[in-house]
DNA sequence: ACCTGAACACCGTTCAAGT
DNA sequence: ACCTGAACACCGTTCAAGT
């Protein structure tokens, strides 16, 4: 039995739709391959590695194309994207918040510039960014009607700073 | 060596801020007490019962009395004082996240009845106080700068909903 | 009421050696 | 390039038995 790293990973995202993020061990993984648990080590330099690797894989799935449209509505659509993306898999909200944490800066960049775009300085789209995006998160197993209502209360703070520029 | 649940949560905090949640395990623990880690579990049913008593008397002793102000200064004093009592911990906010996963009414009761005297309908006082706590619980290690405009956004989003009650 | 001793069923990680 | 075999240093939890 010989794997690629691709295959590793699409095989642990088998595993946490099945049975969860804390049944995803690195042994069990292994054991699930038909291979030793040091094997994956060739493929990770650590766990932590390979659950990025997942949360990569989750959200490169879950990509839309950019538009070309209204900055409140694109911050929408991001966080609905990532919503979509997140909620596809048992746990992913965990799993990618968990994964956010060692790397915020990519998952903040595309809100953050749609921010700068409406005319945001940086500390607003810096903020307004990780403060939407930790809603998202944080938000897997509520019911879109909440999840609508919540991020309209952040809509319409960064609305009411970006209306009257200074 | 013969202690109270007490002691061994107030044992456990000490760990805690010394070494970090996840060095904070139960053998860890009752090798620090000096007992084998069987005895933990005279005390405690689990793991996750210790944690919510951790986070039970971290909240305790940052607890403040009620005061009677505006229902928008009352929120911002919740946040701050729940900010404070979180901060005084080695990754205090992720434990009590944690455990707020496991029981979200206790922490967001405060919050949601500040709402709720302010005019708030029953979804925007859920909503209002499920989003501000998770701002809070997610934003441990930001600036102070960065948590008052982020909680401002919100507060400000809320405020926009309470100026003209339908 | 609180603890010991001992076990059960797991973890993540390393590394020489094999193909 | 990818894996085996085997080890190291840990986990949480249970439970009969002791004081």
């Amino acid at each position: 039995m010989r794997y690629r790293r691709d295959d590793v990973v699409a095989r642990a995202i088998e595993v946490l739709d099945a049975h969860g993020l804390d049944a995803l061990s690195m042994r069990r993984l292994a054991g699930d391959l038909g291979v030793q648990p040091g094997a994956l080590y060739h493929h990770f330099t650590n766990k932590d590695e390979l659950l990025a690797a997942i949360a990569d894989e989750i959200l490169r799935r879950g990509r839309r194309p950019a538009e070309i449209m209204a900055w409140d509505a694109e911050l929408q659509l991001l966080a609905l994207g990532l919503r979509d993306a997140m909620r596809r898999h048992r746990d992913g909200a965990v799993l990618i918040a968990r994964v956010h944490r060692a790397d915020a800066e990519a998952l903040e960049r595309p809100l953050r510039s749609a921010l700068e775009r409406a005319g945001a300085d940086d500390d607003l789209a810096r903020v307004g960014a990780r403060t939407l995006l930790r809603f998202v998160l944080s938000h897997e197993d509520d019911a879109d009607a909440d999840f609508a209502l919540g991020s309209g209360l952040l809509l319409d703070g960064l609305r009411e700073r970006l209306r009257a520029p200074r």
